[in-house]
DNA sequence: GCCGTCTTTTACAGCTTTTTCACAGGGAGA
DNA sequence: TCTCCCTGTGAAAAAGCTGTAAAAGACGGC
């Protein structure tokens, strides 16, 4: 979270992430998020199109080793999927690819 | 697939790895394989136009010793070649050299 | 302490991938 | 041609991965 200032925004589709104001909004709507889905948020939109492992993102967000078997980074995919779902209906922003990790995409297309 | 990373794009004819990204793109359009489709066809175009053994490619692939009998790599090739002839039909990238063992290239010739 | 909120851990069902197996068909040498 | 071994492949079994709810833990404010 130190490392916030200094990013720039990020625009994605109906998303815009501003890490130095630690918001998000979507469709100009402020989405209320916690710190932790915040910076997962944020690490995947800076990573967006690309496959990202867990390890990469734990190390990313949780600032320390991945401990394999550690689920905390699916948990809160999965919450941050329930609040861009609640927030943008029947779109789909965070992919997973089975045995390689997620990837987060704007647009709803490859791969 | 920790050795992903650090491992140049590799082009071949109508394909592209991109073992970094956990990636492969057949004229441009990602083609969706399993983590074992990946590594298997990294090795391959890794060697492309030599011969490779049953036996190295295990090892490469599987990380272990090779079990005499073992059709692993079998299978696979057969799995890569479907998605492949979908992908590019009429072309046959993996060829099979009766009692040595594969061999892939992207130009269609020799043998 | 007691609450409310957030984070981490756990458990399990469901699903995908990987491995194993069996058999048909093919290739090479005698 | 005959025989033996090798390869292709579908399918079943086994292993492994992911989604998710819920329990458990942490932390600060009142």
């Amino acid at each position: 979270m130190e490392a916030a200032l200094g990013r720039p925004p990020l625009r994605a589709g109906e998303l815009e992430v501003r890490p130095s104001e630690f918001l998000v909004l979507v469709n100009g709507e402020p989405l209320h998020l916690t710190v932790r889905e915040l910076e997962l948020l944020t690490a995947l939109v800076e990573r967006r199109n690309r496959i990202v492992t867990r390890e990469e993102l734990y190390r990313e967000v949780w600032g320390e080793p991945y401990r394999k078997a550690d689920r905390s980074v699916d948990v809160y995919v999965g919450k941050l999927r329930q609040k861009l779902e609640d927030a943008v209906p029947g779109r789909r922003f965070i992919h997973t690819h089975f045995g390689f990790g997620y990837r987060f995409a704007a647009d709803s297309d490859r791969t």
